[in-house]
DNA sequence: CGGATTGAGTGACTCCGCCT
DNA sequence: AGGCGGAGTCACTCAATCCG
């Protein structure tokens, strides 16, 4: 049996990895300044990870990026490296998938000083086509399989905030937003109405506000705040609740998500860890975008 | 030192989509 | 419709490190 090539990349000087990569001129602007390509040592047991979650990070948003799959995502990676003058290593495209199913993205986002106040919406993706092996792996046969992807937004930064994305049939959360930061408002549309949903938000000290509906019956703490929401609302009828909420932002929600469908309809991934992973990547390059600029619009005197 | 653990590389398998 | 190439995933193997 020949034995695997003596590698494939050439021997690299470990102690470069360390250098950041906007001294090193800022050739791939989404890349973060504290950005480490080799894996700290993490003390376990074990082949140490040589690649970095940033680095992992990386690659994978070249991919989404250029729409590659992960062959030539690896050579786009190399060649973009060699660009820059780095002699570093380049994840394997098998790597590549293995490490996708467990990588925690990091999704930037920028704060605006008080409390949070978030819109929250969602849509939905579709698998990568409707063959056999998604019947055979999700026990769903002849249905279009999609992923609801649920995004939360921070009207004062129009950043996206960290997201839940779950498969259709499970419930909504409000997770990912750090225990330690205030939320202000929540606000939903009608598909969040949910006991569930209310008893998150309330249990983050946030005032839910939905556009309409029925008043719910008062046995816990989540329908009464919903249900003083509701009568405050009817009070004042719907143009200045509308003021009052900041309701019409809501468009500015669904913009987002317009740019988000601008990245392709469709997930390569077929895992649902792998496509959590892509869609979070996607969330952290518009992020990364909206931050290098945004329009800024006054009205005029 | 050697077993345990874990990540990376390799080859194979399967699916998708294009082309004929 | 079927062939074929490209692509994603998986099982297996190798390699590096920790720990008793």
């Amino acid at each position: 049996m020949s034995k695997p090539s003596p590698a494939r990349y050439r021997t690299t000087n470990w102690s470069s990895y360390n250098v950041s990569l906007r001294k090193r001129g800022a050739l791939l602007i989404w890349v973060d300044k504290d950005m480490v390509w080799r894996a700290p040592r993490d003390g376990r047991p074990g082949r140490p990870v040589v690649f970095s979650d940033a680095a992992m990070q990386f690659c994978l948003s070249i991919k989404v990026l250029f729409k590659l799959p992960l062959r030539q995502t690896a050579g786009m990676v190399a060649s973009l490296l060699r660009l820059a003058g780095l002699d570093w290593p380049v994840p394997d495209f098998s790597t590549l998938c293995r490490r996708q199913e467990t990588l925690a993205v990091q999704i930037p986002y920028r704060r605006a000083d008080g409390p949070l106040n978030l819109l929250v919406d969602s849509t939905e993706i579709k698998f990568l086509g409707d063959g056999e092996w998604q019947a055979r792996k999700h026990g769903v046969q002849g249905r279009r399989q999609w992923r609801k992807e649920h995004l939360a937004m921070d009207p004062d930064t129009s950043d996206i905030r960290p997201v839940e994305f779950t498969p259709s049939r499970d419930g909504d959360r409000l997770g990912q937003i750090p225990a330690g930061e205030q939320i202000g408002t929540v606000t939903a549309d009608g598909a969040y109405d949910t006991r569930r949903c209310h008893k998150a938000i309330i249990e983050r000290q946030a005032i839910p506000i939905r556009k309409n509906g029925r008043l719910w019956k008062d046995d816990c703490g989540a329908a009464r705040a919903r249900n003083e929401t509701l009568r405050a609302t009817r009070y004042y009828g719907r143009a200045f609740w509308k003021r009052w909420t900041g309701y019409h932002t809501r468009s500015r929600i669904e913009a987002r998500m317009r740019c988000l469908k601008s990245f392709g309809e469709r997930i390569m991934a077929r895992d649902p860890d792998r496509q959590t992973a892509e869609i979070h990547i996607r969330v952290a390059l518009m992020n990364r975008f909206n931050a290098l600029g945004t329009a800024e619009i006054v009205r005029g005197a």
